[in-house]
DNA sequence: TCGGAAACGGAAGTACGGTTCCTCTTGCTT
DNA sequence: AAGCAAGAGGAACCGTACTTCCGTTTCCGA
């Protein structure tokens, strides 16, 4: 906390206003293009110079990863917050609203793909907050006997990845939603 | 076929042996590395200059679709071998047999997943066969009411890029063949 | 209002990777 | 065996994109 109202407080007014403009901008670009953005473009669209990025991002990897962060932190509080559902249409909301959650996002889409392998600094946080909340909703629909046998939270990944796959790679051609409903008949028994 | 008689004949001996050798490295690099593989990766591992690379390939994009398109060869064999099997079990076992064929291919993986949105020249027809075979596989299928209503081969096609992207972005992690027979599952009626 | 620290801007620096080009070598033909 | 065209090799070239650096501008406290 303090740390945060520290930075806020010696941060000067236009200093604020240019790195708001900044992470307005990447969050726009970055969700567009991918991780392929360039640092100039995202400067231009933030309407700053490129020296001014760097002065509040130190890389372009600093940059994506609040990008990330945020992103993860919505998908945290979407997973927290089934706890009053039953246990098959909690795993069912959850799956279905992250998904929605990433459409549109193409980078975000990147990172939830590849999110076993990124050792992405400083989203331990996000990640284990998030692994938490859908291990437990997952034991609740193990406990509750509406999943098949020996479904764990590495299968729930594995699905959104597949899930997240089509949505990146077969843009507008395929429907995802259809290809999620398949998953789940197959994940929930009868 | 003259025109492939025709450039053996043309091509020196030591030529022909430095282009297997290329193409031999660039399978197997491109294999390990995916796209990401360096023009001096390749040539080093054939044992040959970068020159004589491209000698033989006129840009990395030619090299790589020559990869691809023999892949992608592969994968209509398989396709078109499956007609004394009934439809159930010919649709079970393309699947089956296609994501071992992918399986260890990063490169080719990488292919498959964005095999829509690439306009990859010189394999259209490698596309076309794999495309034609698969839709008379679900044909068979659909016919003989083993699967869904209503599924297609943009539906496989979805299907596939799912399953390869959880090779591609977990690997060893997490296990596909669970994720396609869960997937084979929500697909074949009971 | 003024001094100086903080922040800005963007041209230049740097790294990386595909491609070219030119000299030297090698296999084939006569 | 000689000549020459085809082929090999790899240093240099070029384009791209991240990052640095420093002269200029802007805010803010005294």
């Amino acid at each position: 906390m303090s740390t945060i109202v520290t930075e806020a407080r010696t941060l000067r007014a236009d200093a604020r206003r240019n790195r708001e403009r900044i992470v307005a901008a990447s969050r726009e670009l970055f969700a567009r293009l991918g991780p392929g953005v360039q640092m100039d473009e995202i400067a231009a669209h933030a309407g700053v110079g490129i020296g001014t990025v760097y002065r509040h991002f130190p890389t372009k990897e600093a940059l994506l990863t609040e990008m990330v962060r945020s992103r993860f932190q919505q998908f945290s509080e979407i997973a927290s917050s089934v706890d009053d559902l039953d246990p098959r249409e909690a795993l069912k909301h959850v799956m279905r609203r992250s998904a929605e959650a990433v459409e549109g996002d193409a980078g975000f889409q990147l990172a939830m793909m590849g999110s076993n392998q990124l050792e992405w600094e400083g989203i331990e946080e996000q990640k284990a907050a998030l692994s938490e909340a859908v291990t437990r909703i997952i034991s609740r629909a193990v406990a509750a006997g509406v999943v098949r046998e020996g479904f764990t939270a590495e299968d729930f990944g594995m699905l959104m990845c597949g899930v997240t796959a089509t949505m990146y790679y077969k843009p507008g051609a395929a429907d995802w939603r259809r290809y999620l409903e398949l998953i789940l008949d197959g994940v929930c028994v009868a």
